[in-house]
DNA sequence: AGCGTGACGAACT
DNA sequence: TAGTTCGCCACGC
């Protein structure tokens, strides 16, 4: 059974809207938490992969991060390409405007 | 109850 | 500019 903290940043991630990115410490901001560790943990303890938008986060540089799905950081940068975010050498291409930030 | 680890971030050297 | 260190909170052992 996952905690509550984890259903919080699940549910965070679900927020993204397609085609859009944010970043750990975004969620961890919303959440009202400054552990952005914690954050990273629970999303990569999610049980649905492609069904939480999980790999719509990335770093706070723009890069994509890690993944612990299937296929590992290649999957996640596949899946986000699929969805028009353009990654090339493992960053996120004009991040700054396919950042999502969570309008309260 | 205590210690170590982690899909990170920011500061320092 | 790049590599390293410390700090943050939550979770598992």
């Amino acid at each position: 059974m996952a905690t509550d903290f984890q259903k919080s940043v699940w549910k965070a991630l679900s927020r993204i809207p397609k085609g859009s990115v944010t970043t750990y410490g975004a969620i961890a901001a919303y959440l009202g938490t400054g552990a952005v560790r914690a954050v990273g943990t629970a999303v990569g303890k999610n049980p649905d992969a492609p069904q939480i938008p999980c790999h719509r986060v990335v770093r706070a540089n723009g890069r994509v991060g890690n993944y612990s799905g299937p296929g590992g950081i290649a999957a996640k940068i596949a899946l986000l390409q699929e969805e028009g975010v353009v990654i090339e050498a493992g960053r996120v291409v004009d991040f700054p405007n396919r950042f999502y930030r969570y309008t309260s």
